[in-house]
DNA sequence: GAGTGGTCTAGACCACTAG
DNA sequence: TAGTGGTCTAGACCACTCT
């Protein structure tokens, strides 16, 4: 087994057996190394993959932290319309004491293949609408809309969490959801830079269509949530 | 920017771009250092990015090579029954031409809190099933049941693809879903052994709850699937 | 045997954070 | 200013795969 993973397994079990505390500074690297007598190299490669599996939390120039142990947040996906989505989310978060909100974080003709074809093919341009969804001041999920531009201009700055409000009132529009897919990857540079994870981390992606009370599809959406942070919940049967 | 996201970058781009297409080899780690005029660790780590993020796959003692772009499997979880959930995926995999197969990994008295919690704390011991999905050949998908070791004993190495037909036909019980949840998480090294992927590439993963027809939990599965492989959908309108 | 990727070392310099 | 993590180099040896 090579020296990097003996020093990753000692390191976790440490922190699974109580030796280490969520919030506990480790030894820096330098000291690491000296301890189980390896390259500060190695050291390193131990480390980043219990980063990457958010069991660890690097910050440059202070020190290497125990994380904590978050469980993450259930999103429930049994709602067919926008607004009891919306709704669902919100009162996840605040069963927990935490205040969520969905920053904007712009518009543009970003165009994208997948969501022009889910939106059947539209004649004008598409806009997309990119989102940050933060609770407690940390990020949690990164959302991109699709929808056709004379739509886009009514997305507006939320003040409750509903990026959409705007749209859906002003245009009489009742949005259900036709589909969604559940998937994940690894965190792009972008991501990693948005979501304040290292590139790499995995991410759970949820992806779907909306439309509107005539069938026309009308937002194709596309969310990367922290996978440390939120967990989707399809429950089929009442509490 | 540093170097080795330079040459990432500029990787990523040939095989976007086309200069590059799936099964092409890249050049030796050696040559590419000489290429970019950065040391081969540098050049190691920007195609540990890529690996993680699949655009890249690594035969050691043979290359590096361009991922093939395999869209994942949707797999169909609006299923209540499990027979229909397993016909769902079958259908799914061979609407693809792929031949699907169930290999049972192993059983074991592996307990687990989370399952004993959620199948409400039977008195008895609960055993572990282990399986992997193979589809032509490739792993997509290690799962792990829960039940009672009364039922365990019916387990049978699938001839179809379905592990627990003989647990439900022996024992007169029709297994539907409670809840399922979706969610994501970084490979172990058991994982990644398993699976065919490196240490931290993304997986995603669906737990749920199934009931017997009288109410009473019965199975808790936990599966972990490729995130390159797979995809779940979830369809709230007939197609 | 030749070539590939996998691991590891020693040493260096830089960027960031805190006191 | 001191200490931390972030990046990069040159060089070495090993494990693996193919011919």
């Amino acid at each position: 087994m090579p020296l990097y993973r003996q020093v990753s397994d000692a390191l976790a079990e440490r922190i699974s057996c109580g030796g280490l505390v969520p919030g506990d500074r480790l030894p820096s690297e330098a000291e690491l190394g000296a301890e189980f007598g390896v390259n500060r190299l190695t050291v390193r490669q131990a480390i980043s993959e219990l980063v990457r599996s958010g069991k660890l939390r690097v910050r440059q120039g202070v020190g290497t932290f125990v994380a904590s142990a978050v469980p993450p947040i259930d999103i429930d996906v049994a709602t067919l319309t926008v607004e009891a989505a919306t709704a669902r989310t919100t009162s996840a978060f605040s069963a927990h004491g935490w205040t969520v909100r969905e920053q904007l974080l712009g518009r543009d003709e970003q165009d994208d293949p997948e969501a022009r074809a889910q939106l059947d093919d539209p004649t004008g341009p598409l806009h997309r609408v990119r989102t940050l969804t933060v609770a407690n001041g940390e990020p949690w999920i990164l959302s991109s809309y699709w929808l056709p531009a004379e739509l886009a201009g009514a997305v507006a700055e939320p003040s409750d969490g509903d990026v959409f409000a705007a749209v859906t009132h002003s245009n009489g529009l009742q949005l259900r959801y036709a589909w969604r897919s559940f998937s994940a990857a690894a965190a792009t540079a972008d991501d990693a830079q948005r979501l304040h994870v290292p590139v790499g981390s995995p991410l759970l992606i949820r992806e779907g269509l909306n439309r509107d009370q005539d069938g026309r599809p009308v937002v194709y959406v596309h969310r990367r949530a922290r996978a440390d942070r939120a967990r989707f919940v399809l429950r089929h049967e009442p509490d």
